[in-house]
DNA sequence: TATATTACTGACCGCCCAGTCATTTACTCG
DNA sequence: CGAGTAAATGACTGGGCGGTCAGTAATATA
C-alpha cells in the first residue's frame, strides 16, 4: 500500500494519502467479513499503518464506516444522473447504457461490495441506512423510473406501473453484486456477468414491448397460461 | 413463548420444546441484527430461558446458527420439489404456482429472513455457506431450470439459456426478501409484495413468450433499440 | 546541526460477551 | 411424602477488541 518506503525508514509521513488508503482497506474488509467481524487492527495493517494512526483520521469505527460509504457513493449516482440528462436516443438504448456504465464503473469494482454491506448493516446503523437510502437508493430508483416513464410516453414501452417495473430492472443488477460477493465462491460454474446482463436486458426488451396486453391480469389471446393475480388469493 | 407457567413456579421443565423455541428466537434476532451483533443472552431471554439453558441444547453459538439454518430450510425445498413433480398443466402456470407457494410458505414468513442472513454470513462461515448452497440454492436453481426447460421443449417459452433465465426469475424474488428485511423501513411507500410479484410474473410471461426473436443480440424487426452485447465491449 | 513540530507507534486499559459450572429448583418414582 | 434425578439458573471467567495516550521517529525550519 505504501508507495515507496524511502531508504530504510521505519515509516514515512503521508498525511494526505492515509484517509483514502484506510477507507479502501476498510471497504475491502467490511465487504468480505461484515462490519462487526472486521478488526480495526486488520484494517490498519492492510493500510500499512498502526491502529493508533487510524484514530488520527477517524474518531471511531462507526465514523470510519460512514466515511467509507459516503466517499464510495458520492461519485456514483451523479454519474448516472448526468448520463440520463445527456442522452439522445431510444429509452431502451439509454437503459442499456446505464446498465453498461453501472457495471463497468461500479459493479465490477470494489464499490460493488457496498450494496451487500448496506443490506447487511442498515438495520444496525439506521442513520447510515437512511443516508444511503436517501442519497443512493431513492435517487437510483427515480433515475430508472424516469427512463421507464419516458419510454412509456413515447410508446416504446407498454404502460405498466413504473415503480414496480423499476424494481424488476434493478433486482437482477443488485442480485448480481450480492451473488458475486457471497455465494459465487461455491458455484461450480461461476456466473458470467456480461452474459447475465445481456440476458437480463434481452428479457426486459421483450417484456416491456408494447402490443402484448397491458398490465398484470390481462392477456391478449387465449393462451395456455392464465394469470392468477396474487392480490385475489387468500393470505397466509 | 412459554405456553402456561403452571402455578407460581419460577420455571418449568420443557425439554422437548426448548430447542425449537431457542432456534426460533435465534432466527428472529440473527435476521434483525446479524449473527455477530446478536447476544446469546438476548436469544435466551427471548426464548424465556437463561443463557445456561441454551448451552444444554447447543454446544456453541455457531452450532446454534447451523441448527437454525438447517431446521429452517429442510421443509422448504422439498415442498417445492413435490410441487413440480405433481404438477399438470402449462409451465407458466407451474411457475406461478411456485412463486405463490414460495411467497406464502417462505417469503411472507420469518423464514424469509434466512436468505439475508446467509448472504451476509456465508463468507464468515464457509462450511454453512456451502451447506446452504448445496441443499437450498442449487436445488432451487435446478427446480426452476427444469420448469424453464420443460416450457422451452413444449414451445411455450422461447429458447434461451435456462441457467441465466433462471437467475432472472429468482433475482426479484430474493431481492424482495432482502428489501423487506433491510430498507423497507425507510421507504415512504413500502413495497406491496403481491403487486410486486404479479408485476414480475407479468414481465416474465411477456419476456419468455416465443416468436419475438431468439436469444440476446438478435431482434426480429428493425426496432429503435439495437442490442449492444456487453460481451463485445472492452472490459474495465 | 540544533530545535520545534507532528505523524506515527504500540503497549495498555476496560468493557463486553461467549462459554462454564456449582447450585437451585422442578419433576419422577417408589 | 421423601429420595433421587434431571432441567434450569446466574454469577463468574478469560480472551478479544475498540479505544487511549505517552513516547518516538520523521520532517520542517533556520
Amino acid at each position: 500500500m505504501n508507495s515507496q518506503p524511502k531508504h530504510d525508514r521505519r515509516w514515512t509521513r503521508r498525511k494526505e494519502a492515509r484517509p483514502a488508503e484506510l477507507m479502501s482497506a476498510a471497504l475491502d474488509l467490511f465487504v468480505e467479513r461484515g462490519y462487526a467481524a472486521t478488526r480495526l487492527d486488520e484494517i490498519a495493517a492492510r493500510a500499512g499503518v498502526s491502529k493508533g494512526t487510524l484514530y488520527l483520521y477517524f474518531s471511531s469505527k462507526e465514523e470510519l464506516f460512514k466515511a467509507v460509504i459516503r466517499s464510495g457513493i458520492v461519485p456514483l449516482i451523479e454519474r448516472g444522473e448526468r448520463l440520463v440528462d445527456g442522452h439522445r436516443g431510444s429509452s431502451f438504448e439509454l437503459l442499456q447504457e446505464i446498465v453498461h456504465t453501472w457495471w463497468e464503473s461500479i459493479g465490477d469494482t470494489k464499490l460493488g461490495g457496498i450494496p451487500k454491506l448496506m443490506f447487511s448493516e442498515c438495520r444496525n446503523f439506521p442513520e447510515i441506512g437512511r443516508f444511503y437510502y436517501e442519497e443512493v437508493i431513492s435517487r437510483g430508483h427515480q433515475l430508472v423510473q424516469a427512463v421507464l416513464e419516458k419510454g412509456m410516453k413515447s410508446g416504446e414501452f407498454r404502460r405498466i406501473d413504473a415503480n414496480y417495473a423499476m424494481r424488476m430492472i434493478l433486482a437482477p443488477l443488485v442480485y448480481l453484486l450480492l451473488w458475486r460477493h457471497s455465494f459465487d465462491f461455491c458455484d461450480g460454474k461461476p456466473v458470467h456477468p456480461e452474459k447475465y446482463l445481456d440476458q437480463h436486458l434481452d428479457l426486459l426488451v421483450h417484456g416491456l414491448k408494447p402490443g402484448a396486453g397491458q398490465g398484470s391480469g390481462e392477456k391478449k389471446r387465449g393462451e395456455t397460461a392464465k394469470i392468477i393475480s396474487m392480490e385475489k388469493r387468500g393470505r397466509r
